[in-house]
DNA sequence: CTGAAAGCGCTAACAA
DNA sequence: TTGTTAGCGCTTTCAG
């Protein structure tokens, strides 16, 4: 392999100068900087990031934690992020934590020596992110936040979200709502529940804890889960989910069993990933501003690089509802009702 | 930051000690090792793999090219490829290949000297990919090949699923097929279009010219070439769609317009992708062995990280047509026919 | 079984 | 404007 010293040698000056050429020191000489670049590009030397991170102790790479890459959600959120970061000139360390505990995939990210790690699916008690947090090493919670740890984050307003969901079902007449829950140690789905039932609350509507479902943010958990609901003797006649593809599995399931939506249930999601808007599903859904929350929890981890004693920031999006075609005025007569 | 020396020292043992400890080098008495340990755990040490990195010239890093983690195949195929990378003790890079030329993200995957890269979307033509391949440069391409270059690879057979497309549509009576195809200059597109065409050979049919269109693996690009067959005077009675994400785009650009799959028009994909087994879609398409092509890919590179000498090998995997629901047998009478 | 010393390829004072 | 020198934190001979 070819290093710096072979180019200097080439040209006929020290390392340290085509150092400084290639960091763009402005005190070298046109001429040699010239020369040192000519030789550089004819010889394909590529600068070694492993030995300049050792001495700068900056890699420009940063881990960002997936959970679930197949969840339409999430390669939308990557491809901003990796999209901004890149802005900042720096790189994606995917770190696919699917099954894996917290603190085994964080601490590859560790040795690996990443700048920073954005967190996108963090659980709400999350020790690694504490520990994380005290050491002041540098993260960012995207789309999520951690009980009781004071680190930069960005979410969507998740309470509001919900509450415009449980406004808008209420307004079409629905009373018997089933709720198809995240997973159980998240922000997202703890406000959004919460959101939610504050909002049915406010016209004096409960949710039937029989129509709460675990749905854990998964297809095949919320096709399961709708199934079972649609089959009740009294079944709901709307089913909110709270993320899209949840919302997505219970318009298959319900599709499936022969229901039709909205007539017979309406259902409405939470997100607004790009296939529910396709015209098959048309789902109603609440919007979370995604590709600006990505570049959001991009900005605040370059910022505290930056500045690494900056106050923690929290950054909240508004959510808002969008209605299409998956919910609709319930009807008068049910069966079984 | 604590260092393999503050650990040496705290055990009163040399710093190469500590290191052998690190490597699990057999030649350390087990009453060292266990105090090592000990020292290791309770200081929260994490080992710097940058150094390491400096010194073994390895990275455990593999960079992986994706142009468009958005297109549902991609997630799929990272969730595999990351798995099966862990298996080994490597870590994925990501690189966002989207609108970059291949150099440039290929130079910064250099820089960070990762071990090797596995490129999933190579165009047929890359002259980066011809590069590192003659500089052996450990690659994989995976799902797609090079025109001309003997590297590791591993592609599904993109001409006898194709071929069995077209033979399926034919049984069912199409004659008149539109053709939407990937990205030019791909190895897919341009076996999935010479497999369907021989098909169609086979039985004395050719792809009219007119009703090939450019559908760039793109879900968008297809709903409007979709849009534009179906309101042709002489409308096809069959699209074959390169890929499943187009095959989607078609499915939602007909209902959209009022047209009825499979009555009106059928549908057929290539990849065979989640969703489109979803009650909704009922996409019938061309499977490929995703989670096998993944696994393969890195279980080659990782051969030839540890073998850099041996030689390069092209492994295919067969294609299956599922069928679903899209595709329809010909009505005998058309408007416009 | 253990340690001393050299060095991976770069950046960053410090001199000149 | 340029060069010299000293590491960054590890692994790896080579000696004990």
């Amino acid at each position: 392999v070819i290093t710096s010293w072979d180019i200097a040698n080439e040209a006929g000056v020290s390392q340290t100068t085509v150092s400084r050429v290639l960091n763009d020191d402005p005190r070298v000489a046109e001429a040699t900087r010239e020369r040192v670049r000519a030789i550089i590009e004819r010889s394909g030397y590529t600068p070694n990031a492993i030995a300049r991170g050792l001495v700068t102790s900056r890699t420009n790479l940063v881990g960002v934690a997936i959970t679930d890459i197949v969840n339409p959600f999430y390669p939308e959120l990557v491809e901003a992020i990796a999209g901004q970061l890149g802005e900042h000139g720096l790189r994606m360390v995917f770190a696919n934590t699917a099954g894996q505990p917290d603190d085994l995939y964080t601490r590859v990210l560790l040795e690996q020596r990443v700048d920073g790690i954005i967190f996108t699916s963090a659980l709400l008690d999350s020790p690694t992110v504490r520990e994380l947090a005290e050491r002041n090493f540098p993260i960012v919670l995207a789309n999520r936040y951690v009980d009781g740890v004071a680190c930069d984050s960005v979410t969507g307003d998740n309470v509001s979200g919900a509450r415009a969901a449980a406004d808008y079902l209420l307004e079409l007449g629905h009373r018997r709502i089933a709720v198809l829950l995240g997973h159980p140690r998240t922000s997202t789905s703890r406000d959004r529940l919460a959101g939610f039932k504050a909002g049915l609350a406010g016209s004096g509507v409960q949710v039937d804890p029989g129509l709460l479902r675990e749905g854990r943010y998964a297809y095949e958990a919320s096709y399961k889960q709708t199934n079972e609901l649609l089959d009740l003797p009294r079944a709901p006649t709307a089913i909110f989910c709270l993320n899209d593809v949840m919302a997505l599995g219970a318009l298959n399931a319900a599709r499936r069993s022969g229901f039709r939506v909205p007539d017979d249930v309406s259902v409405i999601g939470f997100d607004d990933v790009r296939l529910s808007s396709w015209e098959t599903f048309g789902l109603t859904t609440v919007r979370q501003p995604l590709a600006a929350m990505a570049r959001t929890s991009v900005d605040l981890l370059a910022h505290r690089l930056a500045f690494p004693g900056a106050p923690a920031q929290q950054r909240t999006f508004p959510s808002v509802l969008v209605v299409r075609s998956t919910c609709g005025r319930v009807k008068e007569v049910r069966r079984g009702g």
